[in-house]
DNA sequence: ATGTATTTGATAATCATTCGCAAGTCAAGG
DNA sequence: CCTTGACTTGCGAATGATTATCAAATACAT
């Protein structure tokens, strides 16, 4: 006899807009998607949705790697892969059907769960990435601190924040670099030293005149 | 050319103390007892160098179910097991050597890693498990919302905010009793109802002198 | 229709983790 | 031995994702 489970209108839509997403969107995600359909709700009835119908069998939430929860409209058993770069994940099917077992109870446990995940880049970063030849960059990345003259993640980061209409932070320089949050900070770091970056406050930052000088 | 890293003291002791846990621990669990030899050690500290560390390949971070990652002494490849009742998670011992392989870059993605994650009951919680014979409580936890007598969980948490010498959190209750803390707020909820229980404080619950009465 | 358990929206709270900053350290080269 | 500049540390405040609270609104069996 299972807790009794109504069929509201927002968990109808949030349902359904799983169901036809075809990559597995965050809570986040969803909830913008949502909004469009129904501008009133909130962020938190998404995720209790989410959550009582992960419970209730009907989706499944995905613990991968990284920091937010990804939610899948498919409960069966299958495996993932993600990208390490842009945080997509999507399916993928084992060349080994017979996933393998172990010697049940190991170490005194009941096993009662597994799961395989692959991470990766995925088509459109590796595309990304070979266009860019990263060199050595990464690791002299801290190294350049004070040399005067800028380096090419130095010269992407500036031209970001350029770009950028007000005062932003290491993440969302990041998603428009497609460099790591670790170099962003760094970098940041070397630019403010070299006096073409400031930051108006904590964790924001924005282009000095003397960087646009550098970029011009 | 690697960056350059240095062997300070605080390092030395958190690499030290990491070593010699048979267990995975938190950041934080591990961060208590550096504190023992290092009393003036910031928790910043202690995350700055466990991702320092194993950046640097000499430790390995472990991204399992659940919010807090752990740190691995052993940065080779194997793989784990963790209990989701108590958060333990061991090392595991395949029974197929060979893990299992798929057609190289599936998808068009370009493999970089795997990752195989057991859950279930550890030994400890399992044996906990069988001695308090759940029955269907679970089930039932929110309908019994109003009834007029208290549930045996009901009990457990009222025992458990008697013998709590301030106003506590649901986190600590489910600490306390052993049970989920999806149970724990319903329960909570059902108690307040009765007037078992007050909130002092958002978030924080105490055992009212009616509620006292009722396990008395 | 009606009573009532469940659900919602809005917002505050939580928790793990990270960041900014100023002061402190370290190792190599004078 | 003394500089020097990159690396580190402690501290507290900030972040980001998720969860909890609570009054008001709903949905469903009857």
């Amino acid at each position: 006899m299972d807790r009794y489970l109504r069929m509201t209108h927002q968990r109808e839509v949030i349902l359904d807009e799983l169901r036809r997403s075809k990559t597995h969107p965050t809570a986040d995600e969803l909830y913008e998607r949502i909004k469009k359909k129904l501008p009133r709700v909130s962020l938190a009835t998404v995720y209790r949705n989410l959550e009582i119908l992960s419970e209730a069998g009907l989706i499944k939430k995905l613990e991968i790697s990284g920091r937010q929860k990804r939610f899948d409209w498919d409960p069966g058993e299958h495996d993932h892969v993600y990208c390490i770069h842009c945080q997509r994940v999507d399916n993928i099917t084992l060349a080994a059907p017979a996933p393998e077992v172990e010697p049940m109870r190991q170490q005194g446990y009941r096993i009662t769960g597994r799961r395989i995940e692959f991470s990766g880049l995925c088509p459109k970063c590796l595309r990304q990435q070979e266009t860019k030849k990263t060199k050595g960059e990464r690791a002299m990345a801290c190294a350049s601190c004070t040399t005067s003259k800028v380096s090419d993640t130095q010269r992407q980061v500036l031209e970001a924040l350029a770009n950028s209409p007000e005062a932003c932070g290491s993440k969302e320089l990041a998603a428009a670099t497609g460099l790591e949050a670790k170099q962003i900070s760094c970098q940041i770091t070397a630019l403010k030293n070299k006096g073409y970056v400031a930051s108006p406050a904590r964790c924001k930052y924005e282009i000095t005149e003397q960087g646009k000088n550098v970029l011009g």
